[in-house]
DNA sequence: CGGACAAGCTGA
DNA sequence: CAGCTTGTCCGG
């Protein structure tokens, strides 16, 4: 297939070409609106004079060649910019986001070409680039690692890898495709709604959880070349590959980052594709975006929500964020689009509510209801998010419960029967320690008791499925499954979930409990299909009115997101204000030369850490980025998800 | 981060 | 005081 961007012909591309021919500087232009934010502040300046770099840069003098580059070494701990020379056969290989070696204090490292056309510093002998690796990420997100690492006070060299290619690109692709989609297929209102959403510079697509999501791809893959970021890439895969299959121009992150970097496909990825490297996107379209995952563990917490709409602003392009539950932070970025209350309850599962307190003390862990379900013949999973035997115990005899004689924590029971501290690691034989007793009464099972139980009352067999698990989901057969979230994740489709303890999740001491079980329970309703199908929920709860299970019934999420934005803003927690919390060995340190502005307010320390509050993230990173960084060790979480 | 170099500690 | 450890500084 001679356009196929997926087989390409690995040539200069016609970028570099165009570089040669025209004008021996590859400059970027620099965009006017760029400082419009308050820009990211100092720590990474060093040596920068960004006047002489700002007037160098808009007029390029054409027989004065690239002589003198900024590049930001790749080096953690060190965030700084160097001045290089470029060697003149190197010329028109270096451009702003170029991938080159240097020698930095007697060592080769990599960096990034940050500027071009740099006014040296005076009195300084400058080094040669010692070799240019390769094509890097474009300028604009050059100019996003910035923004990003003062947003989420973390270093801008962490932010370039996810945006770098993960071995050297040499050449792009010739690609003679277009990234738009050649044919489209009819697909009803969806496409109507994706298009009035793709129309508006921001938006909120809520469609239920069982929409099918490629309608939206192509209506977004219509306007030129988008990028589209989801949590799952096992689905994001999926819906690439039907593109590609009907014709379009796809590149999957991370692999063809060289395609997306050639800036003609369509970009599809999980979170790190925020950062893909498409030069000029037409749109950002963000899949689910209410999916935690789509938030970077270590620091810095970037959230590929943020970081997208972020570009699309900067870019002047739509930025679609599409969930069957919209998170507070997207409900207060922009308008939210939803189809008719019909078509979204059609999307959403029946959903039984089994309440607990009514039901005598022997069936309230596993309800008459869930027992018929267990003893037919639909395939089922029964959700129950502990892990283990047995997460609380107390004494049959005396009714003590079971603590850990070092710390006090409550214990939990092992596979072996002995009782293990989760917080020191002590580990006990099973004995009451106020009156000896050896019989301990389970009131939380975990998964391994549930199993057991399940299967004494299912007569057929139940596998346990867990993250730790080594269960192939596909021979599960007819098998009940018994397991935690994970579950949610590697199972396809069943006919019922069953959430065995759904307050554990809505009663989670997690500021954002209530959106996590809605979130879970969006999981199973994926895997049971709609409302049209036969599959459904049951919900084992002793909060039946709670806000949570209310949105299920009703397929109206809407009641979490009204509830929980009037609690936050009781609490004071995000998206209301802006939250970060400061820990490690340097954290003292790091607080003290805090200078809180008004309305920031610093809370604790409390376990060895500190909470930092402002009115808004603008202002939070501000502070944050105003303090001076102690040596040391210092985590700084901003926008964390639990507290 | 990690190399360079200086200051501090040890043992004969 | 050689030989080593520990700490601080700084990179173009």
């Amino acid at each position: 297939m001679p356009g196929d961007p997926t087989q390409p012909s690995f040539d200069f591309g016609p970028e570099l070409a165009g570089d040669r021919r025209r004008d021996p500087v590859p400059t970027v232009p620099p965009r006017p609106g760029a400082g419009r934010r308050r820009s990211p502040t100092g720590r990474a300046s060093g040596t920068l004079r960004t006047p002489a770099v700002t007037s160098e840069v808009s007029s390029p003098v054409p027989d004065r060649p690239v002589r003198v580059v900024r590049v930001r070494p790749d080096v953690a701990g060190l965030d700084k910019c160097f001045d290089y020379l470029v060697p003149s056969e190197l010329h028109g290989d270096v451009r702003v986001g170029s991938m080159v070696r240097i020698s930095l204090h007697n060592r080769r490292v990599g960096g990034w070409v940050v500027a071009v056309g740099v006014e040296p510093p005076e009195g300084v002998a400058l080094h040669p680039l010692a070799k240019v690796t390769g094509w890097g990420p474009p300028p604009e997100l050059i100019e996003m690692a910035d923004w990003a690492a003062w947003r989420w006070s973390g270093r801008v060299a962490s932010l370039l890898r996810t945006a770098s290619p993960e071995t050297a690109v040499r050449g792009l692709p010739r690609s003679s495709a277009r990234a738009s989609m050649p044919t489209t297929v009819a697909v009803g209102d969806l496409t109507a709604m994706a298009e009035e959403a793709l129309a508006l510079p921001m938006s909120v697509l809520r469609l239920p959880p069982a929409s099918d999501l490629y309608p939206v791809l192509v209506a977004a893959a219509a306007l030129g070349p988008v990028l589209v970021i989801g949590p799952s890439a096992r689905s994001m895969r999926h819906l690439g590959l039907r593109l590609r299959r009907a014709g379009g121009s796809v590149a999957l992150m991370p692999r063809d980052w060289a395609v997306a970097r050639g800036g003609a496909a369509t970009v599809v990825g999980t979170r790190a594709a925020a950062w893909a490297p498409i030069p000029r996107p037409a749109a950002i379209v963000v899949l689910d975006e209410h999916d935690e995952s789509l938030q970077q563990e270590q620091n810095p917490t970037w959230h590929a929500r943020d970081v997208a709409l972020e570009r699309a602003r900067r870019a002047g392009v739509p930025c679609v964020l599409v969930s069957p539950t919209p998170s507070l932070e997207a409900l207060a970025a922009g308008p939210v689009l939803a189809p008719s209350r019909r078509v979204e309850r059609a999307g959403w599962p029946r959903v039984d509510v089994i309440d607990t307190r009514e039901l005598a003390a022997s069936e309230a862990r596993y309800s008459p209801r869930l027992v018929d379900v267990l003893r037919s013949d639909a395939r089922v999973l029964c959700v129950l998010n502990r892990k283990g035997r047995s997460r609380l115990l107390s004494c049959a005899a005396c009714g003590e419960l079971a603590a850990c004689e070092r710390c006090q924590a409550a214990v939990s029971q092992d596979d072996d029967g002995s009782l293990r501290c989760a917080r020191c690691g002590a580990v006990r034989p099973q004995v009451c320690l106020r009156c000896g007793g050896t019989r301990m009464k389970n009131l939380r099972a975990g998964v391994s008791r549930a199993r057991e139980e399940l299967e004494a009352l299912a007569k057929r067999p139940v596998v346990e499925l867990t993250a730790d698990t080594e269960v192939d989901p596909s021979g599960v057969g007819s098998a009940v499954v018994v397991g935690t979230e994970a579950a949610l994740h590697q199972l396809d489709a069943v006919d019922v979930v069953a959430f065995l303890d759904l307050d554990q999740e809505l009663l989670a001491p997690r500021y954002r409990a209530a959106e996590e079980a809605l979130s879970l329970i969006v999981r199973a309703a994926r895997l049971v299909g709609g409302r049209d199908g036969h599959g459904r929920l049951l919900l084992q709860t002793r909060l039946p009115d709670h806000e949570v299970v209310r949105a299920a019934v009703l397929a109206d999420p809407d009641r979490v997101a009204t509830a929980e934005l009037a609690r936050r803003r009781l609490l004071a927690y995000p998206p209301v204000t802006a939250l970060a919390v400061v820990s490690g060995p340097s954290a003292p340190l790091f607080v003290a030369g805090l200078v809180p502005p008004s309305g920031v307010e610093v809370l604790g320390p409390s376990d060895g850490s500190w909470l930092v509050r402002a009115p808004d993230s603008s202002t939070l990173a501000d502070t944050l980025a105003a303090a001076p960084r102690p040596a040391g060790r210092l985590r700084i979480e901003v926008d964390p998800q639990r507290l």
